[in-house]
DNA sequence: GATTGTGAATTATTTCACAGCT
DNA sequence: AGCTGTGAAATAATTCACAATC
């Protein structure tokens, strides 16, 4: 069986899932087709940048045209591994917790959090649109009832490595850590590290940059 | 005057964030010095990493000795512009504004949210930590009253465009915009944009290649 | 006439490897 | 002996430019 995901590299990944988010604005404005550059000036990239990543996995533009929206659309989807749900389990009913919780571009995406877990007694027994809040101590159970696939990592730094080592050792294949901390974990669990501080102090310093050269 | 703060790449930036908080951790283990494999593993790079990004602003570690933990602390926060504070205005005051308002690291990195803004009138005027959420409608106002500097943008999709380019001609110098949304300014305005959706479809890619790659 | 797909050229980033200090 | 600083080499990502196609 041919692969019908092939490698492409990260930052190819990352525009692509920018250019998803654009063609569904484009597939409610009604257009069937799309051009390159038109979905680079949408996208904030460049037209030949779009060609490139696009043809990396064997596009179908048509020349004189464009892309189709609704196949590309498709295409992309697969790529990006969204046409079947994934079970999600949340660690850290915090702010940023919720905030996750919340985020309605998860579930659209199909990203489905099963549980939630903390380890601060006065959240544990909370019901967040129906769905309790269970204690951290029974992760391991939490994970293996829900075939959890993905972890959502929302804790507070010093609790991150126990917690991702116990949920790799569960079995979840992927983290997504908010926790502004490196995880050491084996290389088979993939994490993907949010760190708000870094963009924060990313912008600060483009500030200064700019201050100091007019 | 001699520039103290030199161009380095933005991938360079983004690791001296990483150090930084590495250093932060070490100053609070007692260590004096770290050499560039220490803080390599720490921070998630390799040890020519440290010592490429250290050496592109003319860095100081000792031979045979390592890099002395305070003065590079100092002279990473100089680098990224965390020397001294700057005045923040956060938009949206749902629930990623909320984390974002209480995030720590944030605050101690000298980021002072001045205001908050909503244009929800049900969240109008109520308080956080002594904050009185005001109405968006008043955006300049606030901006000006505050002397804002950066503009953390926590509001729907929808609304980020508008509200950008109004704090774009009140002066605002550089925007955190979390809205899944290409925002269009003038050159002179840094936008740094998180997308969590992105983050996650990342992950869910690595996820169906290891599947597929065994 | 418009637009893709893609090799080639360019630019950026990372890794190597080792001379040079302490 | 240990570790930095850095040119050189290798690798990766982006941009160019144009023939191929609709």
């Amino acid at each position: 069986m041919t692969s019908l995901v092939r490698s492409v590299s990260e930052s190819t990944v990352r525009r692509l899932s920018l250019y998803l988010r654009t063609l569904e604005r484009l597939q409610a404005e009604g257009a069937e087709t799309v051009a390159s550059g038109d979905l680079a000036d949408r996208a904030g990239t460049t037209a030949a940048q779009v060609r490139k990543d696009l043809s990396s996995f064997g596009s179908f533009g048509t020349r004189g045209l464009g892309y189709r929206v609704g196949p590309l659309h498709a295409r992309i989807r697969e790529i990006l591994g969204l046409t079947r749900p994934w079970r999600v389990v949340l660690v850290g009913a915090g702010r940023i917790g919720s905030a996750l919780f919340a985020y309605p571009h998860f579930r659209e995406r199909g990203f489905r959090i099963e549980a939630i877990l903390d380890s601060d007694p006065a959240k544990i027994g909370g019901v967040w649109e129906g769905v309790t809040i269970q204690s951290a101590a029974h992760l391991e159970q939490v994970l293996a009832r829900a075939e959890a696939e993905i972890l959502i990592l929302a804790v507070p730094a010093g609790a991150a490595q126990e917690l991702a080592e116990r949920a790799a050792a569960a079995g979840v294949r992927g983290i997504l850590n908010f926790a502004p901390v490196r995880l050491r974990l084996p290389d088979e669990v993939e994490v993907n590290n949010v760190n708000l501080a870094v963009e924060l102090e990313a912008l600060s310093h483009a500030l200064v940059l700019a201050e100091v050269q007019g």
